[in-house]
DNA sequence: GACACCGGTTCCCTCCAAGTAACTAACTGA
DNA sequence: TCAGTTAGTTACTTGGAGGGAACCGGTGTC
């Protein structure tokens, strides 16, 4: 079962056994911070916007137009603060704020495509499944 | 800069950029289900030790002793809706309840392992941005 | 004088994820 | 008779994510 897949999975589940053997606390797990970041509403859409160019404040809020101001701010203060954004400020009038991925931010984008191609693929086969435990389950 | 990375992600890119102009539907995006699955506390956890070996529904709670039996239930529900695990009871007595990957649960753990390997390679680099930012910001 | 623009901040509210604890059925063995 | 096992379910509660709307300073425009 296991030699029916790629190898680079062996390693890692190799790796997590190692882990939850020796250490196992699952609030200081890097997986799950990386995850408690990306895995909420806005951050990934932000990340793959500022992929695709910098983008100013209010360039972001109409490329995303439904999110609030309050989450926008915020959303990009927490990635900021992980370092996969950068911020930079031109002092001219009125404000220019410019946001953009930093190198960390944009070795993000492999990992994530690869995530990204295995929904899009796998789609059909996850609303088939839910539609059919949905008529199972009443 | 786009060529400093590889043709995976700019294909990934090219289709969120034609995406988002021919369907800005955030609510139906498929990458968006997958994070709202696999982004919540346990789910991962638990994907990542039922690719280990199928395990039973004790087995599970003492493999991830954090967990209240609460969400372990609804956890393996949710997986098993999206048809990441399947359930299998044996009507002995006591009841016995196992619980595996399936095949679609098995093949997200390629892309998983791209993020997993990602997240403790760069544990070290996002600590250190979050120090710093913590320290110029007061 | 009134308004708009940019990039936010602040307050208030709602809803849901998640935790705690108690309860269940069916059976086994002492 | 009574405790223990497995695999849950149910009711109650709380913290935090996220939304809505108002407000801000500084500037330019009509």
């Amino acid at each position: 079962m296991s030699t029916l897949i790629s190898g680079e999975v062996d390693v890692m589940l190799d790796g997590f056994e190692r882990a939850i053997k020796t250490d196992p606390d699952f609030e200081a797990c890097p997986v799950r911070g990386v995850l408690d970041r990306i895995g909420d509403k806005w951050s990934t859409l932000m990340v793959l916007t500022l992929a695709l160019r910098p983008h100013r404040f209010g360039e972001l809020k109409r490329a995303i137009p439904d999110i609030s101001q309050r989450m926008l701010t915020q959303t990009l203060r927490d990635l900021q603060r992980d370092g996969y954004v950068a911020r930079k400020v031109f002092p001219t009038t009125p404000p220019a704020v410019e946001y953009s991925l930093t190198d960390l931010g944009r070795s993000l984008m492999l990992p994530l495509s690869g995530l990204v191609e295995w929904a899009v693929r796998t789609r059909g086969a996850i609303e088939a499944a839910r539609a059919a435990f949905d008529r199972e389950n009443v």
